[in-house]
Parts: structure tokens; sequence; C-alpha cells
RNA sequence: GGUCCCAUCGUCUAGCGGUUAGGACACCAGGUUUUCAUCCUGGCAACCCGGGUUCGAUUCCCGGUGGGAUCACCA
């Protein structure tokens, strides 16, 4: 069998995490088993339209490296994918419905539904429209303002499997006359992605398990158009930080764009994002794309929901920068440098890069720890005199250290192994423990917080840099 | 309320009848020639409850309990 399956989001705007997982699932699928990846666009909500959402949609994906192989702009041979352009095939579904007599017109407005469900839930029961079918609904015709339901004819359980859920059943009490088409002509969720994904002979529907309450609708829709249905892979939801409900944009979550302004790698993101119900069985945690092709299964992902833990996904961030290639490093460094860094080479910036690339943990860190390297820091002696290893020692002896320092320093090669050997020697020669010597060079050369080991910070600052950034601080602690 | 789903450390999870219940994140302590980060070592910490089945249940069955989803002309 050819796998097909697809990507099918709304265009609101606001790509989420939960998105991007029910993005990864059907990727995966369709790539391991060298089959067919589709993005289709679900756009039938008009009031919940977004000007650009699409574009932000597609970058992200892009971004992420999810390609497809079919969808709204490349074209392919089910083309159109966005659903709005699709409607005279909604239509031509529907009237397969309506000459079989499984579908009719909805005469009520939306108050007189409204006040049906008010009642029905007033007696505490599940509101069921068909408990409230007219005898005789009036003719449905594309364009006649009324919506057109369907028509349940064999109200009964249903059985069905799912990949990652199990065998599952609907109860009889799921099953309604439910909307195929708006008033406004455009069709509902429930109608397009089963015309949609049989069209496009989908092989898999991937989707959260919140659809699963209606499943019997579904598979009544499938029998009535004598289909056979999918494989159904229902994905567990992304549990909020806090509390017990699933993520969204209400309890703060941020969107992937956010993520990925923040400095996080999309390497992390996917990791963590497969990682959140699903493992390959072995105590594996790093996983690249590649590697999630070709290990994913859906008989190891979780049931449970999964809840959201940024603390992990900080971690992956920084394990991600560690062992990516500095030369991919620093192509995704590109927008997050510091106003001097900016200003820089690309070859000193990749010097810098290369430095600093252990420390960080996000993108966002950069210019914290950078900005020193390519302009001289502000001289801030309160990081010397305040510095609980430092500031044990004298006015004088902190001038006189940096003073032995320079003379030595001045006399060597300038490369990582003669400043390590040279800095030995100094602390041997001053007989100063490390934290005081080492923390008084380090500060005065940087005036930073953190910064990488003090042989390779000398380095990459130059020989000439460093010399003059300890006088300037030996000159300033002398007159102070 | 109806329907459906789920249930191992704080979090993500391994486990598929017999284990000192394993790993990872977080947290705590210590170490790596300074700080921060990395890295290493150690520590803390879990089978929701009650019945069965069984020689033996975290594991299988049933029932509770708890949590979640859904009951739209949203997806």
């Amino acid at each position: 069998m050819k796998v097909r399956t697809r990507f099918a989001p709304s265009p609101t705007g606001y790509v989420h995490i939960g998105n991007i997982r029910s993005a990864l699932f059907p990727y995966l699928l369709a790539k391991q088993n060298k089959g067919t990846f589709v993005l289709r666009i679900e756009d039938t909500d008009q009031n919940r339209f977004v000007a650009d959402a699409e574009e932000v949609l597609l970058d992200t994906l892009k971004w992420l490296g999810l390609s497809w192989d079919e969808g709204v702009d490349i074209g392919g041979p089910f083309a159109p994918y966005r659903q709005t352009e699709r409607r005279d095939h909604y239509i031509k579904w529907a009237e397969k419905l309506i000459k079989k007599g499984m579908a009719y017109a909805d005469p009520y407005t939306p108050a007189e539904v409204d006040q049906l469900r008010a009642d029905a839930q007033a007696k505490k029961q599940a509101f069921l429209y068909r408990n409230y079918r007219p005898e005789n609904p009036p003719k449905w015709a594309p364009g006649c303002g009324k919506p057109l339901r369907f028509k349940q004819t064999k109200i009964e359980r249903k059985y069905y499997h799912d990949k990652i859920m199990g065998d599952l059943e609907a109860g009889a009490e799921t099953l309604d006359d439910f909307v195929l088409i708006k008033a406004d002509g455009l069709p509902t969720y429930n109608f397009a992605h089963i015309v949609d994904d049989s069209e496009m002979e989908c092989t898999h529907v991937t989707r959260g398990v919140e659809y699963l309450s209606s499943m019997g609708n579904y598979l009544a829709l499938y029998d009535a158009f004598g289909l056979k249905p999918p494989i159904f892979v229902h994905m567990p939801h992304v549990m909020a930080p806090a509390g017990n409900k699933k993520l969204g944009k209400r309890d703060g979550a941020k969107s992937v764009q956010e993520y990925r302004n923040e400095g996080f790698l999309p390497e992390a993101m996917l990791n963590f994002l497969v990682m959140l119900g699903w493992n390959d069985g072995t105590t594996t945690d790093i996983f690249s794309l590649d590697d999630m092709v070709d290990k994913f299964e859906l008989s190891r992902v979780q049931r449970a929901g999964a809840r959201f833990d940024e603390k992990r996904l900080l971690w992956l961030n920084g394990q991600w920068i560690r062992r990516l290639d500095i030369a991919k490093l620093f192509d995704y460094a590109k927008d997050f440098w510091g106003e001097n860094g900016k200003k820089s080479t690309d070859e000193r910036r990749m010097e810098v890069l290369e430095a600093v690339q252990e420390r960080l943990k996000t993108l966002g860190d950069i210019p914290a720890l950078t900005e020193y390297f390519f302009a001289r820091p502000e001289i801030d002696l309160a990081m010397i005199t305040e510095n609980k290893f430092i500031s044990k020692l004298t006015r004088d002896e902190q001038v006189n250290l940096l003073e032995v320092a320079i003379l030595k320093l001045e006399a060597i090669d300038w490369n990582t192994d003669a400043l390590q050997e040279a800095l030995n020697e100094l602390l041997t020669e001053t007989a100063r423990k490390p934290a005081e010597l080492f923390s008084l060079l380090r500060i005065a050369v940087s005036f930073a917080p953190f910064s990488p080991e003090l042989p390779r910070t000398f380095a990459v600052l130059g020989k000439d840099e460093s010399i003059a950034r300890l006088k300037a601080t030996m000159d300033a602690l002398a007159k102070a």
C-alpha cells in the first residue's frame, strides 16, 4: 500500500506546539514508508480567517524541516489543496447524499437550534439534533442559505480500531444529524475532511484525541458513501505545564514562532515533541528528524496526555546547540548577534561562536556571552571589588597581580597551549589560588558574568587587545 | 448529566506475571586549575484504591476513584 498522509491545519495565525506534533506524526509515517506527505489548508471557517496565517504556517513548517510533497503552494495531482477552493467538490458529494435521502435542509434558525440545545442542557441531556428532526424539511440547494444536515439512518454502536488507542467504540448517543454544509455554503470540517481525504487518497487520518468523540458520525459518513475508512491515528494531547488541561493559547502557551525568536532550534523542538509521548524503547533521548523517521513507531506512542515541560525543552536545546556542526549553528545564529557582534565580520563571529558554543542554552544567550569579544567593555570595578574571591585581596595586591600577569603574558606566543602554560606558571609564581588569580584576569578583560575558559578567552581576544584591557583595568584599579 | 478515552518518581517515560521497579528532565550534594555553562559522581523520588485470576501481580479481569476529551452552522 502506498502511504499517503496529510497535515491539514486551519490558518488561525497561531502555530502552537500541539499543531507541530500533528504535522510531525504524519510526516514521519509518510517518510518511513516512502509515501507522500500532503499539506492541505482547512480554511472553511471564515469567522476565524486571519491574513498571512497561511504564510506563517508554511514558514514554520519549512523552518522545522517538515517538507511536504503535495500541497497548497506546490500543487499536486489533487489540487487545489485549499478547502475554500474546493467548494464544488463538497457540493457534488453532498448531492450524492441528498439523492440517497441521507441529507436534508435544516429549517431552523441558529437561534432556534440554540433554544433546542438549551432545553436539552436544562434537562441534563446531551443535545442531539436528530431528536428534533423536522418531518418534512425544505429542499436543500446550493446557495439556499440553509445548513445541510446528515441524516443518521442506523442508530447503533460503532466499533473501530485506532493505531495508537487500540480497539475503540462509539455509543449510539454520539450519532447525530450533524451539519455537512453551513449556511454560508462552505462545508464543516466533519464533512470536508472526509471528502478531501477520500479524493486525495489519504491512507491515514492523524489528529488529536478530541476527535474521538465524533468518530461515530464519521464512521456513519464513510458508510453512507460506501467508503472504506482510512487508518485512524488519534494522538494524545499535549497538556499544559500546570493544571490538567490540554495545552492552549489561553494557558500562555507560546507559539512556535515565539520559541524560534527566543533562540530555540528546530532540531530541539522536534526532538522534544516526538519524545512527548513516544520513545524508541531504549534510553536514547536525542533524535534527529532522520532518526525519528527511522525509529518512530505508532505502537510505542503513549495513550495518556503528556505535560509540556519547558525545562526539558531548554535542556534539549542546549544539547542540540552543542552537537550541531559549527557551520550550521553559525547559520542559525545569524539573527541573534548583539549590537557589536552585528558590526563585526563573519570570520570573527565564527571564531567567537566556537568559543561560546558549549555555554549556550538558546541562541538568545548569544549577546550576553559574546559582546565583550567585539568591543571593549566598560570597566566596572564593582565586579572586582565585590567578587567573593578577589575581594579577599588588598587593592595593592590586585594591582600587583595584574602587573605580574601582564609582564608574563607579554612575553609569550599567543595560543591556547602557551597561554595555559603561562597561566599555570603564574599560579605557582604568585602563590595565589586559581579562584583569585583567574577570576581577576577573567573579569579584567571581559567584565562579563560568564565567559569561556581563560586561555580560550585570551586567545580569541588577541594578544594586543587582551594586554590592553588588562592594563586599562590595572590603571583604573590603581587610581581608584 | 450522556458518551468516549486515560492512569508508574514533581515531569517525560521503560516495564508487556517473578526486577534491588530502570532511564531522562528538574531538584539537592560533591568533583573537574576561577565564575557561569558543560561534563562526571552520588542523592531524593513512583506502580491511584478495592476485589478477583494466579504459587506469585505494577503487569491480566472486574468495580470504584481520579483526570481528560466531547456534546457548534470551530476545527
